[in-house]
RNA sequence: GCGGGUGUAGCUCAGUUGGUUAGAGCGCCAGGUUGUGGUCCUGGAUGUCGUGAGUUCGAAUCUCAUCACUCGCCCCA
């Protein structure tokens, strides 16, 4: 076994897994691409405060698991933990509030600094939408409807719920805060060291503890929905009405929290149990504030991000089987690359075996599964021919060079 | 970051209470006569037993460290 190992949480994806990974993107880009989403590419990296400032400092994947360098200029740069920052930046520094409400949709490696398990590498890949500009609830039943549909094209929705809550808007979220923490306070001494941990920087998270004790004393706690404002509750109603109108099933779930500061409204998450401890495979909500406090227009926004293993692993993919002519020289080997070509350039999936005699050539035909064989004997090459051999059947016969290509059209 | 499990041929795994030349299946390669695959038959190659130390006359088997994967916590997609 070598030691040249891969860094730690980094994986190679070999062809058949690259395929699968491909075809996930492509399925979700399709129907993206029917809601009116168009493709964003943005960089890798960024400036570390894109994140820093945004993701919300206190925040584990700000505080200890971004890999942020210097480079050779001294500017602190990182590579990018997720896409929506990056996204909201690309808006403001592109100027794009003119083109309004704005679908995006985008696609890329994430790293972030975790210990590697099922699920969860360093360097992963994330698809995600961000549709920006609409401040109405029909914005959120839109991406949620996109993110059924596309789970429910990758053949996974029935293992997989919907789950939804509200955070409200900044007020009834942080009279929400106000009153979890004050309730919380009062019984220190039955959270777990991690809760007590959460207390001081993220309140909402001891609510989807998993923790038994957490567990019972959160049973008592003040409900997110009773601190909700009364424009916030309606936009909840809405988004949940919007969503029964499209026929998407919903588990209302009031300890649903998200971990990024920058969500209000709406937040939910799409979860399978088959992934182990790394259930969400799609999750997202809304961040009206986000773009303002980048220093953009006040802008509106909600989107949602799918890590594309978790999706793969779970997919039910029906992946077409490449079937390509495998050409067989008998004779000089620059005749067989000339035809071969001559059958590329006509558009079919060509592998020219280079060597071995014939018996090998045709087993490796038969290992890549093609669909016949055209050989290049020289008795049939003598009368301008060739021998073409169906593989599946086994049946064979001579086909004039002439007419080659019509022949060969029913193995495409 | 915390706690547990695993690590033997390309793959899936077996290797008894430490004992000398480490095995199987699949795969791979070759052959079963001269230009014909898939099935079948025969033969063959491959491992510093994850890595590094230690204990021992002797270690794949025991100890420690280390790396990777994995399960739970944490976190999240």
């Amino acid at each position: 076994m070598s030691t040249l190992q891969p860094v730690r949480g980094t994986h190679d994806l070999l062809p058949d897994e690259a395929r699968r990974h491909r075809l996930v993107e492509e399925i979700a880009f399709g129907i993206a691409r029917r809601y009116g989403f168009g493709e964003i590419i943005t960089p890798i990296f960024e400036f570390t405060e894109v994140f820093s400032r945004n993701l919300g400092e206190t925040t584990d994947v700000v505080s200890k698991e971004m890999y942020s360098f210097t480079d050779r200029s001294g500017e602190s740069l990182t590579l990018r933990p997720e896409g929506t920052a990056g996204v909201a930046r690309a808006f403001i520094s592109g100027g794009l509030s003119q083109h309004l409400p704005l679908k995006l949709f985008y696609r890329g490696p994430m790293f972030r600094y975790e210990r590697p398990q099922k699920g969860r590498q360093r360097q992963f890949h994330q698809l995600g939408i961000e549709l920006l500009g609409i401040e109405g609830p029909q914005a959120d039943v839109e991406a949620i409807t996109l993110a059924a549909h596309i789970l429910q094209a990758l053949g996974l929705k029935d293992h997989i719920t919907l789950e939804l809550n509200s955070l409200g808007d900044a007020s009834s979220r942080a009279a929400y805060r106000e009153a979890l923490v004050a309730f919380l306070s009062g019984r220190k001494d039955k959270l777990s060291k991690d809760s007590l941990d959460r207390l001081e920087r993220n309140p909402l998270r001891v609510l989807d503890s998993k923790d038994e004790g957490d567990r019972e004393v959160v049973v008592d706690a003040p409900l997110m929905a009773d601190y909700l404002n009364d424009a916030s509750r309606q936009f909840f109603d809405e988004v949940q009405h919007g969503l029964s109108i499209v026929d998407v099933p919903v588990l209302i779930n009031q300890r649903l929290v998200r971990g990024l500061d920058y969500y209000c409204h709406t937040a939910f998450e799409f979860t399978s149990t088959a992934l182990g401890s790394q259930g969400t495979v799609l999750a997202g909500g809304r961040y009206d504030g986000l773009i303002g406090q980048m220093g953009g227009p006040a802008t509106p926004g909600i989107g949602w991000a799918a890590g594309i293993e978790r999706l793969s692993m779970l997919a039910e993919l029906a992946i077409a089987e490449e079937r390509p002519l495998a050409v067989i020289p008998m004779g000089p080997i620059d005749v067989a690359q000339a035809l071969a070509q001559r059958l590329r350039q006509d558009g079919f999936n060509v592998e020219l075996g280079y060597s071995g005699n014939m018996k090998k050539r045709l087993a490796r035909a038969n290992k890549l599964h093609a669909r016949a064989a055209v050989i290049l004997g020289e008795d049939e090459w003598s009368r301008q021919a060739v021998a073409v051999r169906d593989l599946d059947t086994g049946l064979q016969e001579e086909v004039p060079l002439a007419v080659l290509e019509d022949r060969l059209a029913r193995f495409r």
